[in-house]
DNA sequence: AAATTAATTTAGATATGTCTAAATTATAGT
DNA sequence: ACTATAATTTAGACATATCTAAATTAATTT
């Protein structure tokens, strides 16, 4: 049985494997824990012991096929209940993440299937993350980063890469949500920010923004 | 804070205490946490310098106005938590106990009490035990005729006393079913008839009615 | 009231997970 | 290839929460 340390370190492994294909460095997973490298060596230990994850001294981690099935476990169940906070307790999308933080390690099986038939099987978060399902299979997702889009492109905002209050406040405020529409109108040269039809209004994004939300072309 | 330990040793004390009026030993908190009675004096030190209970050596331990706030709290969650687990993820009464031990845990007071709303503040959880509102109050053990409440106070369906179908037809037509939620708007002494708020809307009953309609004061 | 028994507490050990500081290994620069 | 720097690991300490075994206090028996 797995605790709740496990399984943020594991969530975190997964999260950093997204990004990088190499296996995964001891500060990073450090950092973005918030932890120390020493404590993060400790516990590397622990798992590989688990064999949760592939381990040699000074060669960085990956998960096994076990440690990455836990993974995809955790962040199914950290989703599902975001699907819940959101859509039937009525939260912000931006009020969520610390609750589901605590309640990604209930540990029951049963009790993520259900919540999932409860929440009719969503494939994605508030945040427009993609949910596996109880075989661990993420949904096919054909989003593309906003600022790849060319001009006069029409696309629904279906993802955001970030979720820092800050940002999703942002988004909020240039009434920007997961199902919004949005059509380019035009990329300026310069600094590569763009603008905008937001719900038919314009706007005007940087490039930093453009790139964090997630569009399925129409 | 604090941590899961303490708020199952507040659970235990709070569940002795309604039986007992006198002090709680280190022995019965032991039976009750299946554990050893060193342990529980240990932690019953920790309990005692964070103000949750009363303890002098040797003489047992009651909660302190905090410890008790804190344990009803706790209490609270675990069952609003089952009601949601039974009624809404459809599991039996008998299997709910593990998860809700768990939920039970889970810190946001902004979460209960959403938690509360959705589940249309149930007053008893599935095992028919009282569930504490947002203050800490107990359900009146007793429901009481709705013709009896006073004015401003809001309650809940809980049963009627009679089930001819003309009676169950006229609650269909006023939209009272069990569960609903009522608020005494006003009494008029000149007949007794009352004027109600269901569901936000005002509806006006005879003392007829009133008097067949039980209801759990919330 | 003294002695026995029961309840409770303390002392010291263990396990988890964290930290700082020191030691070790890897990497990069010259 | 050698040194300086960066990354990583180890050693030792601490906090939480538990345990066993021993010591202490309370209650009961005679």
């Amino acid at each position: 049985m797995s605790t709740k340390a496990e399984e943020n370190y594991l969530k975190a492994i997964f999260k950093l494997s997204e990004k990088e294909q190499n296996s995964i460095s001891t500060n990073a997973i450090a950092e973005e824990l918030e932890t120390k490298a020493s404590s993060v060596s400790d516990m590397l230990k622990k798992l590989s012991e688990k064999k949760l994850i592939h381990y040699i001294k000074y060669q960085g981690v990956s998960l096994t096929k076990l440690g990455h099935r836990l993974a995809v476990h955790i962040v199914r169940k950290h989703r599902l209940w975001e699907v819940f906070l959101v859509n039937h307790l009525h939260f912000k999308w931006d009020e969520v993440h610390d609750m589901a933080e605590q309640l990604e390690h209930i540990k029951s099986t049963e009790l993520v299937n259900r919540l999932d038939i409860f929440l009719n099987f969503p494939c994605y978060d508030p945040h427009g993350d993609p949910i596996p399902n109880e075989k661990g299979a993420f949904p096919k997702s054909t989003a593309i980063p906003l600022n790849l889009l060319k001009m006069k492109t029409r696309g629904k905002v279906v993802a955001v890469k970030i979720d820092e209050p800050s940002f999703l406040h942002y988004l909020d405020k240039i009434h920007v949500s997961i199902g919004t529409l949005i059509e380019i109108v035009q990329i300026n040269d310069f600094d590569y920010s763009i603008d905008l039809k937001i719900d038919g209004k314009q706007t005007h994004i940087s490039p930093l923004v453009a790139k964090n939300i997630l569009i399925c072309v129409l």
